[in-house]
DNA sequence: GATATACTTCAAATAGTTTTGAACTAAATG
DNA sequence: CATTTAGTTCAAAACTATTTGAAGTATATC
């Protein structure tokens, strides 16, 4: 068997989204950021963590476009990290789309008993099941 | 530095819950499921994958509730997937909450120029402290 | 221009996930 | 009750992600 409806979204693009966001650490770097921006000292004195895992993590948000840096106009050995708004609200869309309750679909297995019903007086296609045996 | 403002969700749990959605399979499989019940078999058909594989990835989404199973009950041998909506409703709340583009706050650094902000002669961003040197 | 600061990159070690293949369980059928 | 069918569980192999520590870059200060 095979998929008649494609799903409504790209689901590598979508595993690569959840994939990184599926990290606590960088959830709460997200958190963080969504309250303002901070610098790579301020995330790291926050979360406890060494600055070259703080880069490492914001490397991966920013590479799913999530989170963009600055560096500082007066002193340009700071940097500042941020999110970017509208990639969020992309991400809630693609997130909304697949994951909406409204598209779950009644159907019945195209194998099994359920799938090849015979030998059975009754049947009942539309959502639900009725079974008379012999 | 601390957070002030706490995630609006547990993290560890949105954690568990996007770790568990973080992959193609697993993707593909709730989307087929979102189209309605299928069998193990129908989906080891439909993905290309071997059943044991099949009941792994069931498992994974078993436990994080977003799934169910349910015998067949005039063959027993076979055991029907559907995805929970009330939990997938609950995915989306805890999402959304999380993920919510109006959660993001203006805010400055604490450290940097940003945050000791002197030897400028002019200050005060929207909602932020002004510190004028002396 | 040497040194300090803020951050990044690299390589290796550790930890976790996914796939594979075999053994197992539960239920039906002859 | 032996065999077949549908699916699960287990253990090891293959793969991927995370953390650590050291080296490297860019910028500023003395």
């Amino acid at each position: 068997m095979f998929d008649l409806n494609p799903p409504p979204v790209a689901i590598e693009r979508l595993t690569e989204q959840l994939k990184a966001l599926a990290n606590p650490k960088r959830l709460q770097m997200i958190h963080l950021l969504m309250e303002g921006v901070h610098c790579n000292c301020e995330l790291g004195e926050a979360l406890d963590m060494s600055p070259n895992l703080i880069s490492h993590h914001m490397t991966i948000l920013r590479e799913l476009g999530l989170v963009e840096m600055e560096r500082d106009v007066v002193d340009g050995r700071w940097i500042y990290f941020c999110v970017n708004e509208a990639a969020l609200e992309e991400l809630n869309r693609v997130f909304q789309l697949f994951f909406d309750p409204q598209r779950i679909q009644p159907r019945r297995p195209t194998c099994g008993p359920q799938g090849s019903i015979v030998t059975l007086d009754k049947v009942a296609i539309a959502g639900e099941v009725a079974v008379t045996s012999a």
